[in-house]
DNA sequence: TGAAGTGTATTAAGAGAATTAATACACTTA
DNA sequence: TAAGTGTATTAATTCTCTTAATACACTTCA
């Protein structure tokens, strides 16, 4: 099912989620199919259950699996992914902001920071649209 | 001339610098202000040099000393602080403003997450001043 | 019902990075 | 030249992260 490179000094389970990732964003893994077992897939790429467990942890969370706990894991459907996308843009602009906040900015100066980054979207759009 | 907390998980270095930081932007020493040396401040916090000389490099780093050989560390000049810290943090805003809304989120969303964090950081100061 | 398959929780071992310390060097000033 | 300063190098230590070992709990189905 996907192959380990033992040269990426990465940890394993990170190698496995993104492996995972890749095949369920392309379809080639469907929504509701049957992930392997925990200790199936340890069992093909040699590494302990955990490792696996950790991997699939990792990717319930981020809303690309879900889990019936006897019965296995399975591929979550399209809708999952995108909110778990939405997480993880809300938790990158809160930290922002509280790192903006405490360096004592005030709220009219991020909104015009977000202004600015609109308008300077929209000319872009405009100029793509013209190519 | 600060103090330092071993029940914070931080290493030591990281808690120098950020209260010197403070210090500094706050205006209890001010610009041109001769900092404590390397070992003094080691001394009176009972902690080696080398981890004051690591902080005061680091405070080099992002404008908020400078340094002659042989003389000392002294307090950079506000320009040089300000302008840094700054820009780093609209860089920062700006890349997570760019995310969300290519992501499709709108400014009325943003702005409710800044207000949540307003309010949680209010609540962690009221926290704080109680104990 | 019980055995086999599944996920889950706890604990510990091992490796590696990060932190801190010890020490020697180099520059500046008086 | 001595005392005070920052700097560089190396080593010891601490700590976090990763991985493994093991036991537990739930589901299914023969």
């Amino acid at each position: 099912m996907i192959l380990l490179d033992y040269r990426d000094k990465r940890p394993l389970y990170e190698q496995v989620v993104e492996k995972l990732e890749h095949l369920i964003v392309c379809g080639a893994l469907k929504p509701d199919s049957k992930m392997p077992s925990v200790r199936a897939l340890a069992m093909e790429l040699s590494i302990n259950p955990n490792t696996i467990q950790r991997a699939y942890a990792l990717l319930e969370q981020s809303g690309f699996l879900y889990t019936i706990v006897g019965r296995g894991n399975f591929v979550a459907p399209e809708e999952s992914w995108q909110s778990g996308k939405q997480l993880a843009l809300k938790e990158e602009l809160a930290e922002a902001f509280e790192h903006a906040l405490s360096a004592g900015m005030d709220k009219e100066s991020i909104i015009a920071i977000l202004d600015s980054v609109r308008q300077k979207m929209k000319k872009e759009a405009a100029n793509d649209s013209d190519t």
